[in-house]
DNA sequence: ATACATTTTTAGACTTGTCTAAATTTCATT
DNA sequence: AATGAAATTTAGACAAGTCTAAAAATGTAT
């Protein structure tokens, strides 16, 4: 059986709120995702229901079925493949990627998906920290975690952003902590959560605003 | 604005009907080409007629306005861009990779094609010979032609084939005419329009049903 | 010029995905 | 437990694209 562009952005916006809650996906949240009205959420539900694709009872939000899952998570792996290209091979910048893989993410190709992946060298994540699942769904361990929450102690590396206004980016580029920089986190105070990191045997204090908004990964 | 892909197809269609006659192109044709009835494509036309994209008197086939006749050349642009990438890039084979271009052709993004088009190099012909419109819509020039059309004398080189059946290419490849082989034309027998080229020092004769299926380019 | 075949258009219906407005259910407060 | 607000579903409508069956126009062959 074969989906809609609907369809499938539809799953991937269930599969990505349901994430961040036990609960069902409300109707109302993925009318806002989706921009559209609540009344076509529904009706759209009870198509997806009918595919068995998601589990629905009435007022009581949606769930993803295995089948539905696995639709959602190869819709998010060719999203970020193609992101991967488009920043890597085709010299897009960081937020023009987005809107052309919301795209690109429905050509259905397992071929093309496949051999895709393959030039890219298997990634691993995309270049927001994103992981990439592999072609049976399954995410890589995560190795990878926001400056914010890294145990102290830690070698790492400058992995992605998830901030893109100027200002920010001309602030860590000031501060030497460009995509591929690696350092140490040698504390983190609890007062504010700033931390405090060595970077090519400077010391540099960061405030948790800026850690937040850092990707980093460690090994092992 | 902004068309479909449904759209988008007519009109890809429209143009390489109306180049092969002066007359606007018949909805019957048209029909069996997009695989469809021909009440659809009455009714699509009307349609792009509403849009300007076509001129269309009842009955009398449609043609394509300079509106129209952009975003068909554009879609083939989009088209063999993205089928030089699927075959240099990715290895597709050169079966596969039409129906793919058949999906890709409509991602919308103008960045995206301009960087895809670098990325590949500028190239001026897709694998199959088939010649890539630039962003203004104009095509090469034509230093491109069937074997069968090509004047006797010339230096040339295989760029493409025009039938891709399994015993075609074995038999090419038997002879060693695979793509990018070099060879000379010299001489074509008017009796039955077969011709002799001498290919790495030996001399050999191709039938009629073989020269015109064999895409060679020569310089200037 | 007439008759028949072919091509094209129209009429009416269906599917997908959307919307507005109204009805229903659930939830939070008292 | 009752009530009002918020969330959700239903009812009915619409646009896009398609289809079948029937009507109209065009082309062809005597
Ligand atoms: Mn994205
Ligand atoms: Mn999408
Ligand atoms: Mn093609
Ligand atoms: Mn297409």
């Amino acid at each position: 059986m074969s989906q809609s562009f609907t369809e499938e952005n539809y799953l991937k916006h269930i599969y990505k709120l349901s994430k961040r809650s036990e609960k069902g996906v409300s109707t109302n949240a993925l009318a806002e995702r989706l921009e559209t009205k609540a009344s076509s959420v529904t009706d759209m539900i009870k198509k997806l229901a009918a595919k068995k694709l998601v589990d629905y009872k009435k007022y009581q939000g949606v769930t993803l079925t295995k089948k539905g899952q696995k639709i959602a998570v190869d819709i998010i792996r060719k999203h970020r493949l193609w992101e991967v290209f488009l920043l890597e091979h085709l010299g897009f910048g960081g937020e023009e990627v987005h809107d052309v893989a919301e795209e690109l993410e429905h050509i259905n190709s397992e071929t093309l998906i496949d051999r895709l992946d393959k030039f890219l060298g298997h990634p691993k994540y995309d270049p927001h920290g994103g992981p990439i699942p592999n072609s049976e769904g399954v995410f890589p361990e995560p190795k990878r975690v926001k400056l914010d929450e890294l145990e102290v102690g830690r070698k790492t590396k400058v992995m992605g952003i998830t901030e893109h206004s100027d200002a920010f980016l001309t602030h860590l580029k000031k501060l030497g902590l460009e995509l591929g920089a690696e350092f140490d986190l040698k504390e983190r105070f609890d007062f504010d959560r700033s931390v405090e990191i060595e970077l090519n045997d400077k010391t540099i204090q960061l405030s948790h605003d800026v850690a937040k908004n850092i990707f980093v990964s460690y090994n092992s």
